[in-house]
DNA sequence: CATCTGACGACCG
DNA sequence: GCGGTCGCCAGAT
């Protein structure tokens, strides 16, 4: 499960701080990988102890099912987020750092690339 | 082995 | 500013 890294990502989220799907995506260096990182926070592996609901669309947008972003939106405030139709990624936005599936795909990006 | 889908993102018109 | 399309990853059928 390559998603090891999302979750590690996401589990890496301090409380009062959230991220995105594109952000952890570019933390792997994936460009619209964004879409395996939601599909790997949708298995919604409970018991990881990954804070889910921390990770938002793009422009802190919630892009998760009515049942969940009512739940997501209120765990965030109780945390200290701050929701109003989205969140402020400027102000909560995690800047995530290199990490070790990053520095993997970085390395193996040494192609013709842009 | 081939094809579609899915809690997405970025770009183009 | 809005809508449609392409691109990406991993898993399921």
């Amino acid at each position: 499960m390559s998603w090891n890294a999302v979750y590690r990502q996401v589990k890496k989220i301090p409380r009062g701080r959230v991220s995105t799907y594109g952000g952890v995506a570019k933390a792997m260096r994936l460009r619209a990988g964004a879409r395996a990182v939601g599909y790997a926070l949708a298995a919604c592996p409970r018991g990881q102890g990954i804070p889910w609901h921390r990770v938002l669309g793009a422009g802190g947008r919630i892009r998760v099912p009515e049942p969940h972003a009512a739940l997501q939106r209120k765990l965030l405030e109780t945390e200290g987020v701050k929701i109003g139709v989205t969140v402020d990624m400027k102000i909560y936005g995690w800047p995530f750092r290199k990490s070790k599936a990053a520095a993997a795909r970085k390395k193996k990006r040494a192609k013709p690339r842009r």
